[in-house]
DNA sequence: CTATTCCTTTAACAAATGATAAATAATTAT
DNA sequence: ATAATTATTTATCATTTGTTAAAGGAATAG
């Protein structure tokens, strides 16, 4: 549990008495490489956090699959699109390498809102910079052409080497053709 | 207040308590067209509600004006990336339609938080289902063309006939003429 | 270790959008 | 009402990205 406080504690601070509380409602678990964590049409009753390992949300757009986004050891992943509405997710949640996941119970966690104040804060917070970040990327896809993305993307992070060049494609919003040309044209 | 009070309600109703402490921090006033709600470089420290008339968020990228997002009347409308930060905001908000508003001090509503646990649950829930609208604006911009787009927002709200095409093309993403020419194509 | 499957690259052509410039239309200020 | 400014359309050409197909590489299962 380490790590999720130590990822926690960053956005804000709550009671010892509520990382108690926070415990009961957490199970670690182990995932292995293009395993599901969740499947489509499931409504969105958990928030996960990455202790290790790559994971991504992805859909189906006219049977292609495309990838929402990615998570990396040190962050949570969560379908915000379905544990905030109520409604089934249309999206899945796939392990990229290897994980080592803590579960976190959403309707537990909602629940515990109600009795601890800041556990509703902290998870507030969390999800405000996650809505920040989210409108900050909405400026980086519609005003940078695919070559500036690709770019972006490797300062951004040193794990995209990792991932298979069809999810960074998808994830960018072009096809696997115009990403490999752009590569091509990078060297 | 009332149609700020319909808004709310909407996502979660608050004790009428509650509601005397918001009133404390609420200013009403009008606006005329083209003013500025909001300029560039402050800190965001407001939640505007739009009784009447609409607004745009907008930014300047290399010199050239672009629109983040539009809000009409009976909507909020503020700077999230500023204001959940804590940063100064490089945005602007500007009345598009002579407009009525209730500004909403957000440096005390962050204080009533303290006070009313209901209050920041309401504004919790809000902010939360903007979120959700705008992960699902990223597939809408990845996923689509410009004139799916731009047919989409036809079928959204019937204001877009009022907001001047320039706006609307920064918005999705396009330049002035590329839009002009999608409109000539649809006719 | 080999065969199979999946992933990535390359190429040729098509379609969509951008850039620039100029003409027309609409709005605003005087 | 008129002039000045601002917004929109149209046209041409350039660039980017999509589409399709085929070949070469890498990963995986048996």
């Amino acid at each position: 549990m380490t790590d999720l406080y130590n990822f926690l504690d960053q956005h804000y601070k709550i009671a010892p008495t509520s990382k108690l509380a926070l415990d009961e409602i957490c199970i670690s678990s182990s995932l292995k490489k293009n395993e599901l964590l969740q499947n489509f049409g499931q409504t969105c009753k958990t928030i996960y956090f990455l202790k290790e390992g790559i994971a991504r949300i992805f859909y189906l757009k006219d049977g292609i699959d495309i990838t929402e986004s990615f998570s990396f050891q040190g962050n949570i992943i969560a379908r915000v699109e379905s544990l905030f509405t109520g409604k089934p997710s249309q999206k899945a949640i796939q392990i990229l390498e290897d994980a080592e996941i803590i579960a976190i119970n959403a309707t537990k966690l909602f629940k515990l809102y109600d009795t601890h104040h800041d556990i509703e804060r902290l998870f507030r917070i969390i999800f405000e910079h996650a809505y920040v970040d989210t409108v900050n990327r909405i400026e980086s896809i519609q005003f940078h052409s695919a070559d500036e993305r690709y770019k972006a993307l490797l300062d951004e992070t040193n794990y995209v080497q990792r991932i298979p060049l069809k999810h960074i494609a998808s994830y960018l919003g072009i096809t696997q053709v115009s990403l490999s040309r752009i590569r091509a044209n990078i060297k």
